[in-house]
DNA sequence: ATAGTGTTTCCAGTTACTGGAAGGTCAAGC
DNA sequence: GCTTGACCTTCCAGTAACTGGAAACACTAT
């Protein structure tokens, strides 16, 4: 399988694989004798893994140890999900701080005519701290 | 005001605001004789407006734009509404892309007995596409 | 005079890719 | 056998928005 197949295969553009090989995240794949890169369905589920883990907002550095777990057939389950719990901690973070961060925002447009005057409490509250968004932690 | 003190009245770190400067998103400032960079309570004005429409998300090209609408007296309030409206429709997006990720590790994380045994839903899930996270868009 | 802190510029690194140029390879069609 | 076009290779550069660090100059206090 040539490189375009098994990004196809694998849902990721080509560039990409490439470049997981790159960092060393993936093996580097075996060559053709012209050089070109050859992968096996093993390769490809490998790539699988790594793109639905990336889509999961799991970084490069945590797809490294999740691929470790993957490939350890004795690991217990408590590793991957001690991980997989950190990650979801993340998420209600940022949740919190996007709803926070909406209702304030909603609140300033509401408030705005929208109209050709140029009185807006949008730009004033940019202006003044005392009514804008919380500070950043 | 030297820069350690327009950072501080700005809430910004020294480093961000002379970059701020460096990429022309707030005018160079005066220097002193011996070339320390001198601000006054204008620049810092504008220092403070661009870190808030930051945390609010705003984009450097964003903030340029509103830096622009902030100083400009005549633009109307619908010019800045416009702004802020695709802003909250991101926020929003983002929101609920968060949510369903939110939902799909959850139940992940819950089925996962997190013992010393290998067998772990949560990799099972990564593995194969058939119950993992949605397809990017 | 010296120590300590503040400031300057510049270069490099971060994250996770993505775009593009220059050139080699392969299969099909004539 | 030759050309065309798709595919592949490497390498370099750029993205967003900073951040870290080195080397050197300035200011203040003792």
């Amino acid at each position: 399988m040539n490189i375009s197949a098994a990004s196809k295969a694998a849902g990721l553009p080509a560039k990409t694989v490439r470049y997981y090989a790159d960092i060393g995240l993936v093996p580097a794949p075996a060559r053709s004798e012209s050089g070109y890169r050859s992968y096996d369905n093993a390769s490809v589920r490998k790539l699988i893994f790594v793109r639905r883990a990336r889509e999961f907002g799991f970084s490069i550095s945590e797809c490294r140890d999740l691929l470790g777990l993957y490939e350890d057939r004795r690991r217990s389950s408590a590793d991957v999900k001690r991980i997989a719990t950190a990650r979801l901690e993340e998420i209600a973070k940022k949740q919190r701080e996007l709803q926070s961060l909406h209702d304030e925002l909603a609140h300033l447009v509401d408030a705005c005519r929208g109209d050709d005057r140029p009185d807006c409490p949008i730009i004033d509250s940019l202006g003044n701290p005392r009514r804008g968004p919380r500070q950043a932690p």
